[in-house]
DNA sequence: AAATTAATTGAATGACCATTCAATTTATGT
DNA sequence: ACATAAATTGAATGGTCATTCAATTAATTT
């Protein structure tokens, strides 16, 4: 089948890139990191355009499902509330994934409309997911606020932000870790708790 | 004498990334570019990374110069404080810089120990003159907020998140604008002032 | 003016690049 | 078993890449 071999290709290719940057993933690398050769790349995939877009939207679906794994359900308490905040700040595909990798492909939408409507549309969904489970943490008593939406949108820039300037850091650096607790302590304090 | 040479080239290896993406920008068309021979390029440049370094350090110098342009004196009033905050928000450098170049060379800090320290002292530079500024208006009696490296690190998070996602739309655009007011809105209530 | 140093050229090198393609192997359907 | 299609190979192409270097020109010093 076709389309599990795109797949493999796919992911040598983020495999590649992640080990020489994506600057430096070539079709040749590719094949040699699969043992096939570099004409079957091609074959699956007539341009490396093609390629890199195959990867983009790789990454994103793959960054969307990390982001959303574990609180699919409903918020029924604010510990569930919390939980999610907690999730969304931590680093945790970093095991999955690679930051760099990202953050080139990222830069491209800058100079590629094709790879802009893909950022922009995961983005959007994105932002859309939280703004629902939000809703839903209003709906079922636990937040009072009121702007629900510009909540949303507050924390995600906050979420993002800290990713930015935490990738200066290490992991397990001490200030890495206070870092993150003045982020999570700041959002969660966002939330109007109401009283029960 | 070779300074201004070395800067030359830095420039328009710049000005070549801006247009064919930083992956792209070889020390050939860096040449072409100011009518030079490649071989001149290499001899005040012994490698392409030596290059690459030149120009992270250019442009970090750079973003720091616009980031920090205009409000460099007291913040002696409320209007002051937001004025250095709508500065901070406002992608007004967009006119000097490239996103795409700047965002590339960040993707490098995650393989490259040089790149990531630079980006790391000028980011903590960056960080403390905020945070200077901060504590400024609460010397002179503007704001009463009692964290005031926490309150630093927050609005930093938001406008390094704001310009994340807002690379996304267009400059022009309706929601760009509206996301950005509501990114301002949101750091300008953070603010405690002193009842005058 | 001669000597020395610095700036600059441009061609050569060998490696790697994306892409093409005819030939071959493997799988699939009849 | 045969025929057709799909998967795969690997060599060839022409281009660009970073880097080297001997030769040349310009600037500076003595």
């Amino acid at each position: 089948m076709g389309a599990t071999r795109s797949l493999e290709i796919i992911r040598a290719f983020y495999a590649v890139a992640r080990e020489v940057g994506l600057e430096n993933a070539s079709i040749s690398r590719v094949g040699e990191h699969m043992g096939i050769s570099n004409g079957l790349v091609m074959h699956y995939f007539k341009t490396k355009d093609e390629l890199l877009i195959g990867l983009n939207d790789y990454i994103l679906q793959q960054h969307m499902q990390v982001m959303l794994e574990g609180h699919r359900g409903q918020i029924r308490s604010r510990k569930d509330l919390e939980e999610l905040i907690r999730n969304l700040f931590s680093r945790k595909w970093n095991q999955y994934f690679d930051d760099g990798v990202f953050y080139s492909c990222y830069a491209l939408i800058y100079r590629n409309e094709a790879f802009k409507d893909s950022f922009k549309a995961y983005l959007l969904e994105l932002h859309r997911v939280l703004r629902d489970e939000l809703q839903q943490a209003r709906e079922n008593g636990i937040i009072e606020n009121e702007n629900i939406d510009s909540l949303a949108e507050i924390i995600f820039a906050l979420v993002d932000g800290s990713y930015y300037y935490l990738g200066m850091f290490d992991q397990g650096d001490a200030l890495h870790k206070s870092q993150q607790e003045t982020y999570i302590a700041h959002c969660l304090q966002l939330f109007k708790y109401s009283v029960s």
